[in-house]
DNA sequence: ACCTGAACACCGTTCAAGT
DNA sequence: ACCTGAACACCGTTCAAGT
């Protein structure tokens, strides 16, 4: 049972890659992907390269660990914008939008990053990016310091809302407008009557426009007195 | 052994409380507060009670159930504030660092927040509140109702970037300083640069400047077409 | 030197069996 | 009718024992 009649090449063997690092993140987030993030545990990342849990010790630091590999992995892919004070806001859009979608395809990873925020080099990378296109357009530095940390907070958030309204939003975002127009006008008759704007735009829309609110507002502090 | 010279009052057998869904909610709370969220487990909880794990299912659909429980729990406590046009601005930022103090008096539950948002009538209650005094202020129906949902959030973010800043802020802060300033100038100058600025403020400040720049953002708005 | 089976100390949830 | 012990199907992590 040992001497297959099957043709050995130098690559007989195909799929079954050596374990690395890079072999556990990758089938760790094949599994994200496929599975969610309950899915993603020491167990089942192992039983898909077919070893047992306790061999990823070797490439990974733990479960936490990994995640956090996942996430860099997933923030490294992000492509960088070179900051033009001609057109720095749009630019801002590109970026910050490009993050959100390396997020949204990789469904459950945002809600880790709430949790555990990366302290990477990939999101140091993006950091400097972001200071860059602020900075080119006229943001003080403390303003633009303090305003990455809001714009990544958005990125996240709005990717961790996608995530939660993936199935069926338009119904959820239906069924959200019906409740809270039948909610008793007498206690909350501002919820009732702004029931159709609470529950207006898709989470792209949504995310536009908190990236903008909060770009206004970094202008409107532009050269006044702090 | 079994007939103590203890007076035996009426209220013989004193806390033992019979168990209600406020009793596993309050043992919960109570286990939060002193060990945090991971120790928030059901069989923890019913420990505390005197009971087994399954005996919760009575009261509360599961874990997840009993956070949510403990969320509006905490979310209830908010005092509101009844809107006044002459200072609808000082309103929203005591509503909200009501809000955020809430959270941060009761370490992890600001996490659950993010992967499990609220629907529960006390949310609402401070959804009808943020309503108010956003409208109070002139700011357009549309921009309120997203305002609010930012505003939300950005309470969360701020109570979670506090439950990991809880041991030593200074201390971590004064790190991260270094951590900037060592990075290579050439690969990351604006990181560097703003190294001070990036590490600047503890978590009060920076929420209130990110309340304070969303709100500058809205007033930017208002009475612009959109 | 490298890898891993089996064990340890946990989980959430269910349900048959008890009172 | 109410409660719960014990079981089920999982976890992450460790480590002695194998090759």
């Amino acid at each position: 049972m040992n001497a297959p009649s099957r043709p050995r090449s130098t690559r007989a063997r195909p799929a079954k890659a050596p374990l690395s690092e890079d072999a556990v993140i990758d089938a760790a987030l094949a599994l994200l992907q496929s599975d969610g993030l309950e899915a993603v545990t020491m167990r089942r990342v192992a039983a898909a390269l077919d070893t047992g849990a306790a061999s990823l010790y070797v490439y990974v630091s733990g479960r936490d660990g990994l995640l956090q590999s996942m996430q860099d992995r997933i923030i490294a892919t992000i492509e960088l914008e070179d900051p033009d004070p001609a057109r720095w806001r749009e630019q801002l859009h590109t970026l910050l939008d490009r993050g959100r979608q390396a997020l949204v395809a990789h469904p459950g990873i945002a809600a880790t990053l709430m949790t555990a925020p990366p302290s990477s080099r990939a999101s140091l990378v993006l950091v400097e990016n972001m200071l860059g296109i602020l900075l080119a357009g006229g943001v003080a530095r403390q303003d633009a310091a303090w305003a990455a940390d809001i714009f990544a907070m958005l990125v996240s958030y709005s990717a961790m809302e996608a995530d939660v309204r993936r199935a069926d939003p338009a119904e959820q975002a239906a069924a959200l407008y019906r409740a809270f127009t039948a909610l008793p006008a007498d206690q909350f008759p501002l919820v009732v009557a702004c029931a159709a704007q609470l529950t207006a735009g898709d989470s792209d829309e949504r995310f536009r426009y908190a990236v903008d609110v909060v770009t206004d507002g970094l202008l409107a502090r532009t050269g006044r007195p702090a």
